[in-house]
This record gives structure tokens, C-alpha cells and sequence, in this order.
DNA sequence: ATGTGACTCAGTATAACTAACTAGTTAATA
DNA sequence: TATTAACTAGTTAGTTATACTGAGTCACAT
């Protein structure tokens, strides 16, 4: 079994020391480097092509948002492993959007890093229990919210209306609509106007997004 | 501290004996009723009004999911726990959406069962790490397919354009942005008309589309 | 220094949409 | 049977959006 090779980058000089001592005391890690900020993590990544670099978010110079970005750009052999204090939802989602592999809060056990390094090291992603927990709960809440009885569009809308709604979101116009379901353009202005009443909208864009959040039009 | 009312039902009678096994080893469940399939299961959490009820998926009569909307609609002080095999997406997504508070593996160590019962029965979720790791994937997949760079919009519109975009699928007329933005009409128009040149794109309803697909307006 | 892209603004013409009405037909239902 | 909701269609008026052409300023890079 190879040796993972690691880097790591915290502006924190006791983080450093407490993650050198932590990768020393296990004979399947080698550390290849050790930065104090984005910039030189990425030269190092450059210099050494370690397996896994384990990033700080708040750095100097380079952030570890955009030193994950520019990694995965360059180097995609090198996992990243986020080490952070941060656990809310939106710098999770902008790390998962920016391309690391894995997402450790500081806090954690020994184990835990240890596990998340392997797994990435393994081409599998990781996230701590508490990371998962955010974004689980962020991913029910967003499935669920769609499925509220008040919100349920067809107690609001009409079969036809819904029909004509369809249309609408797929940027057809009202002759065009007109022209697709045989009638006159009268009719379909009358099935606009009635249900910006009842929900009361003012303009098609908004229209378009209550089709959309309400699952009317699929976007592939 | 109280005890936690348990109900189970699932279709095999040798699941049903290791679940009676399993709860009555611990002495802060107390087991309320058994079911073999989805009707049972009902009419005995309408008799005892369990703190939680833990479903098999596929049952006679009437299946997990169905008998988990129905439990979470008439009784909603009665967590479900779903207990299955299946670890495929769909099903779980399915049950997510029937509003199941729990979804465990049934190859789970008996801890992770009892870990299930306990987070549900305190108001929480919980799901069987194999699962949360299918959610989680799916997750990331959807958060970063947005994220391809030919379909990267900030590589095709301008920082003035995204920024009028984002108002345009918020439902805003070009009047309403030029006064937000202290710009005239004409220059709004300009903008809408460049973009649509570049995305070839010819109606609002297109265009607040493609803002929704790439993430400039959330939807709450 | 020249060109390019981004941003700004104007004008004209046409198309599409919004608002506020009226009104007839049909089908379900109390 | 009378009522209601849904669907249909229309008028009138005003607003907004789309499609053009044209043009000036600014910053930045070849």
C-alpha cells in the first residue's frame, strides 16, 4: 500500500503544527508540504502533485475557495479536502460548487480526518456527520417544499389554465399558445389574466417562476 | 425519562422476531403493536398513537409510502421510520417526500436502529449513513452540473447583464430595474436585447428560464 | 494608437402583454 | 332548478417588450 501524500495550508501556525503532528503519527501518510496561504499551497501543489491537499477556507492572498477552484483546474489528480470551522450552507455549497472532494469542520475527531483523507485519497467523497446534516436537511427541506397542500397548484389553478401555464413557461406567446390548442387568442389572454388574479402576479416573468416552482416545466 | 411507544410492521414474520428481539433488549422502548402489512399498520397506530413507527416499504395492502403519508397527515406526533433494503434514490426520495423522518438500512448494526428510533422520536431525521451518502451524491451531482464551463454564464453575459437578468426573473419590468439602477429604459433594453442576441433567446419567459438554471435567483 | 468589449442612451416601429370589462356555453351539483 | 365554476370569446385602452439602427464614453490590451 502507497503512502498518501499530503499537503496542507492554514494561515494558523498552531493549526499547522497540531496537523503535522496529527499526519506524522501515522506511518500511511507522508506529508509533502505545508503552507500558510493559497498562493503558496498552489505552488507547492505544483512542485510536489501530492494526493490530497487539506485546504483552510480563510487564507491569505488565496482563499481556499478559489485555491479549490484552481487545483481541480490544474491539477484533478490532487484531492481537497476542506478543513474548516465554517458549517454553514451556503460556504458548503460554494466548496461543493468550487470542486472539493471533501469537507472536515475543525472540530473533529483524529478518526474523522483521518477518514476523510483515505476517502478522498480514494476518490470518494467525505463530509463530516454535522456537514452532511446541513446539507441533508437543506436537501429535504428543498424536496418537501414543493408538496405543501396550500401550495399545490392544481387546488389553485384549472386544468386548462395549468395547460396554458405550461405553455407560457416554455416561452410561447399567446397566439402561438392560441394556435396549439385551436383557440382564439382571446381566450388564452383571459386564462393569463384569471390566473395572475388569482395568484396574484403582474407579468410573465413571475409567471414563468411559479411554473418552475411548482414543478410545471421540467429543466433538463 | 419516558419510554419510547414503538410500532412495527413489516410482511416477514422473521423480521417482525428479530425487531420484537431487538426492542425489548432495551428497556427504554416499549413495544405498542405489530403489523404485517400497511392497514394493520394503520388501525394500530390509530389505537396507540406511537411515538414512532417503524414500516418495511414494500408490505401487502397498502405499501410504506403510502402508509407513511397517511400516518404523517392524521398523525403527525407519530414519527415513521422506514426500515428497508432499498437504497436506490427514487425510493428514497419517495419516502423523503411521504415525509418519512427516517430511513434505515436493514442491514443496519442494531445501534443504527436504535440511534433511527431515538433522532426521529427527539423531532430530528435521520438516515442510515449508506443512505445519506445516496442523498448526498445526488445532491452534489444537481449542485454542480450547473457548473459546467460551457454552460457557465458567467463566461457569456456581463456582470451589468447577470445583474439586470437577475431582476428580470424576479419579475420586474425594464422600468422598475432602470429606477433600482438609476439607469434609463434604454439602456435596460439594451442589455435584455444583448443577451438574448447572445443566448438566442426571444422572450422573457426564456430568459427567466435560463436565470433559474443558473442559479441567480433562489427560490424560497 | 487602435481596436475591442462593456456600458451607456436615444429613437422608431411592431408585437405582445395587462387590466378591466361583458357575456355566452357547458357541466357539475346543491 | 338555480347556482356555480370552468371555459370560451370579445372590446378597449394602456403598458411593456422585441427588433432594429446608431452612437458616445471608458478601460484595457495588442
Amino acid at each position: 500500500m502507497k503512502k498518501i501524500k499530503i499537503l496542507f495550508a492554514d494561515d494558523h501556525a498552531i493549526v499547522r503544527d497540531g496537523l503535522r503532528l496529527l499526519f506524522k503519527s501515522d506511518p500511511q501518510f507522508s506529508i509533502v508540504g505545508e503552507a500558510s496561504n493559497g498562493e503558496e499551497a498552489l505552488q507547492l501543489v505544483e512542485k510536489h502533485r501530492p494526493n490530497v491537499a487539506v485546504l483552510d477556507i480563510s487564507m491569505p492572498k488565496l482563499n481556499g475557495i478559489e485555491a479549490t477552484k484552481i487545483i481541480k483546474e490544474k491539477y484533478p489528480l490532487t484531492k481537497v479536502l476542506i478543513l474548516t470551522i465554517h458549517e454553514n450552507e451556503e460556504y458548503i455549497q460554494q466548496m461543493i460548487l468550487a470542486g472539493a472532494d471533501g469537507y472536515v469542520v475543525k472540530n473533529a475527531e483524529k478518526k474523522e480526518i483521518f477518514d476523510g483523507v483515505r476517502a478522498v485519497a480514494n476518490n470518494e467523497s467525505f463530509f463530516s456527520p454535522s456537514v452532511s446534516k446541513v446539507l441533508l436537511e437543506a436537501l429535504i427541506k428543498r424536496t418537501r417544499k414543493n408538496d405543501e397542500p396550500e401550495s399545490n397548484i392544481y387546488n389553485k389553478l384549472t386544468r386548462r389554465e395549468i395547460e396554458v401555464l405550461r405553455f407560457i413557461a416554455d416561452g410561447l406567446t399567446s397566439k402561438e399558445i392560441s394556435q396549439k390548442l385551436f383557440l382564439s387568442i382571446s381566450t388564452i389572454n383571459s386564462h393569463r389574466t384569471n390566473m395572475m388574479k388569482k395568484l396574484d402576479i403582474h407579468d410573465t416573468a413571475s409567471l414563468v417562476r411559479y411554473a418552475i416552482q411548482n414543478n410545471l416545466v421540467q429543466m433538463k
